[in-house]
Parts: structure tokens; C-alpha cells; sequence
DNA sequence: AGAGCTTCTTGATCCACGTCAATGTGGCAA
DNA sequence: TTGCCACATTGACGTGGATCAAGAAGCTCT
């Protein structure tokens, strides 16, 4: 809990090498929010203060939905999933969150959603109420917050477009060129972007199966609007960003 | 822009008079916000304040998609759709606004989707450069902002969810129930509940077409989960919520 | 290297919902 | 009253994506 701004380091590089049903991971603890917040220097020095880091390995829960909200999150590297589940088992993903983002900032009572690691995931906690007693006495920083949480109900806006009103094509093809945009923020832009997904968290975000997802992305790949690169299914190329927006 | 607090006031309580072109009703001319708005007394204060009423006619428009926003506006009597056009004419229904309802608090730059008036409605208009000086001047103020905010994502998630992974039947059960609940705050508890809204928009709000919606309607009626009040479709009865529940 | 996973792909078939078309209905203007 | 028009309903038919089923291709553990 000590003071610290700026980015992060860990102690290793590798995924973690410990144990499965550890949440901590000592070796690569981590310090401070991630640089990709996209806070000025000011403001992440403020939310450093209260920062406790800490690491867990993939498939590993961050939090369950409707569990109290105990802490807010802020990813610093790897990926999450945030997703509801019906009674029936149904599941539907609501988002994924990569390095910068925060999850908890509603300020709820409870958990809206479930989250967990997809990837090694490091990040970085805050104690709900000292966060929350920390914005009450900083304005700007709330303003902030307000302006992201702002941000992220016009990206699920765009998202009810697509869940609605737009054909499996289309669907899969928003989602890359949307991720591609997203990992451009955090990693700069390239043509090359990785799906720490499986097709099945693509499906449940997009109102998909499996079976579907997989089809199109082939498709996709036959007309030469992706390359879904060789070496493994969860890396793919945009080579041509309009061939696949025109789709 | 005068100081009022509490509750609106209207010359006529009917439908404006005067012709469909107007976008201010001089007539029925409201002051300060909803009661509905779910704010405090010192709050609805400091907001009334800055408040300019006003009132339009069904089916004009309070804004538009991709227009610069130049205002925050405060619902104080009828519904407003709020949608999103794709380049071919497809469109997204991402909300209705009811009585007590804010638009714009995202302060954003622009406006994400349009809105116009289902019915006739009367609403409290603040423009935003002011609307945001004032909340950087009374933070509990943007607190409580931030978490109507907040509150809204969640919807827009539940949304997500019934867009994705719930079927037609599921879709207009959740629409009922959701849009009862809604009622229920603005004007107490009742098994009839208005539907301001076409079939069309209905449709447009859930992903479906106005015939699936009508043919699912008629449905509802006939399993005896709800009543369609015989003098209008715009009105129903739900007179057993967890008869509609269990669809 | 092989056993036992999970994930991904591909094909055959099905059906919930979309599409197209016809008709009904209520409100309003002339 | 009549015609118009937007909205709603209902039926017949078509189809995009779901479902079911069978492999293939990667991981991880031993």
C-alpha cells in the first residue's frame, strides 16, 4: 500500500508459475495502476496511494455477480471476462476487459457481473470504501470516473446495435474491428491482434453459437478479409481493415 | 431560468394545442424538474436553478444522433424514444425515457442516438456548459450524477443479455415486466401499464419484427398473461407478474 | 509418447423468427 | 360521410442461424 506512480513491474515476465488455486501470486506482485488508464499523472499518483497489486492466473475468478462489491479494479495486463448467467445456465458475455481498464466503478452495492481472468491477469485493487472515500474528497478525479463509466454505456449501446439489429457477419466483424481498435490503445496498432477468447466467449457476446462463430471466421478467412494466423487459432490478422467493415 | 423547487406546473393539462411545428408550447410551459428525478431537495435546488422548461408535441424531435449536444434534459411528463440509425435505415431502439428520466448526463461531445417524443411531453432543459460548471462546483451533486449513470449501465447490460440469449416469448415477458417496473416508480403500482410506444419500436427495442411482436402479444393474451385492454392496443393489463415471469 | 482433456471445425438437419402479402381498425382532415 | 394513412393483426412461406453429431487439433499431465 505504499506510494507509487506511473507503471507497473513485476518480478517475472512468464505466465505464473505457482499454483492453480492461488489468487496472489507473490512472485510477480505488481505495483500501481496500468499506464494505458488513461489518468494524468496527478490523478494516477492520487489513486497509487490506495493501491494494492496483485496477480492470478487464467481462468481464476476476480469476483462473482451479485456477490457485495468489495473492491474496484483496475486490469494492468492480460485480459477478463465479464459475463451474467441465467438461472438455465445460459450465459451472456457483457464485455472484456484488457490492460487500462477498470471494473467496479458504478460504485454498486453488488456485482453486476461475474469476471475472470482469461489470461494471466495482473491488477490492481482498491478497497471499495477507501476508493469511494477518495473520489468524495477529489472532484476532478470523479469527473473522470464519471466521463469512463460515460464511455462504457455508449460502448454497450453500440453493442445492443449489434446484438440486435446487425447478421452473424456482421456481428463477428464489429467485434474484431472493435478489439483491434481496443488493443490499439493499449499495444499501439497493428495488423496483427490476439483473441485471448474462446469462440465460445465470441458467441455468447455476440448472441452466437460456437458452430457459428467458428463458420464465419472461416468464411471470413476463405474471402480474404482476415488471415487467421497459422501457428494457433487465437491470433488473427486484419490485413485490410475497409474489406472487413464492408462486410 | 428563475429558482423553483419541488414539483412542474402546467397551464393545461391536456395535449398542446397549438401546431406540430412548434418545438416550445408556450401554453403548457413547465418549470424545474421531475419529482420522479429521484433527487434530493437541496439537489432539485441547486438544479432548478438553471432549469429552462419547456414542452413538444408526439413525434417531434428532442435531438439527434451524431448532433453536437448542447443540452442535459430532465423528463418531467411523457415518454421519449431514444434510437440509434444504421447507414441502411436498420435502427436500435436503446431505451424509452420516462418521467424523471435524464438525457445527456454523459456530458459527452456528442450526441450517441437520437430522441424524439412518443407522446406529448414536457421536459426541463439545462444547457450543458452550464449543467457542467455547476456539477464541478457541487461534487455530490456529480456523485449522485455518476450513479444514475451507473445505474443506467446496468440496464443497458440486462439489456445485452435479453438481446442476446433470451428467445422472442422471453424478450417481450422481460419488456413487460421491466417496463412495469418503470411505471411503477413514476406513477405507484398498477396492473394496467401504458405502452406509449408502436409495436414497431417494441420491435426495434428487442430485435425483433413488428409481426413477431404482435403475433407474440396476441399470444400473451391468449395464455392469460396478459389482458390487451380492449378500447386500445397501447394498454395492458398484467394481472399475474409471475405468471409473465415464467415464460 | 500416449491418455484424457478442452477447443475448434465441419456437415446434415431443423425450426424460430423473418419476409411477404392481405386485411382490419382507429383517427383525422376535408 | 368518405378517403386517407399509420398502425396492428394474421396467414403462408422462406431462411439464417441453432442444434445435433462426428472428428480433428491442441494442451497438460504422467
Amino acid at each position: 500500500m505504499e506510494a507509487f506512480s506511473g507503471s507497473f513491474e513485476r518480478k517475472h515476465s512468464g505466465p505464473c508459475a505457482n499454483s492453480k488455486s492461488s489468487v496472489d501470486c507473490e512472485h510477480c506482485r505488481v505495483r500501481g495502476l496500468s499506464v494505458c488508464a488513461a489518468l494524468e499523472p496527478d490523478e494516477l499518483s492520487i489513486l497509487n496511494r490506495l493501491a494494492h497489486a496483485f496477480c492470478v492466473n487464467a481462468k481464476q475468478t476476480l469476483f462473482e455477480q451479485d456477490e457485495p462489491a468489495g473492491n474496484v479494479y483496475n486490469i494492468t495486463a492480460g485480459s477478463v471476462r465479464l459475463y451474467k448467467l441465467l438461472p438455465d445456465g445460459r450465459r451472456q458475455v457483457v464485455g472484456f476487459a484488457l490492460p487500462g481498464d477498470f471494473l467496479g466503478l458504478s460504485m454498486a452495492e453488488r456485482n453486476a457481473f461475474s469476471a475472470d481472468a482469461l489470461t494471466t491477469v495482473t491488477a490492481c485493487q482498491f478497497n471499495r470504501q477507501d476508493f469511494s472515500d477518495m473520489i468524495d474528497r477529489t472532484p476532478h478525479l470523479l469527473r473522470r470516473l464519471h466521463s469512463m463509466a460515460s464511455h462504457e454505456l455508449t460502448l454497450a449501446q453500440d453493442q445492443m446495435v449489434i446484438l440486435g439489429r446487425r447478421t452473424a457477419e456482421e456481428k463477428i466483424a464489429a467485434f474484431l474491428i472493435g478489439l483491434r481498435k481496443r488493443w490499439a490503445k493499449v499495444s499501439g496498432a497493428s495488423v496483427t491482434i490476439p483473441l485471448p477468447m474462446t469462440r465460445q466467449d465470441i458467441g455468447d457476446f455476440l448472441g452466437l453459437t460456437v458452430e457459428t462463430v467458428s463458420r464465419l471466421m472461416t468464411r471470413l478467412a476463405r474471402e480474404k478479409a482476415i488471415v487467421i494466423v497459422p501457428d494457433g487459432v487465437r491470433l488473427i490478422d486484419i490485413p485490410r481493415l475497409e474489406r472487413l467493415a464492408e462486410t
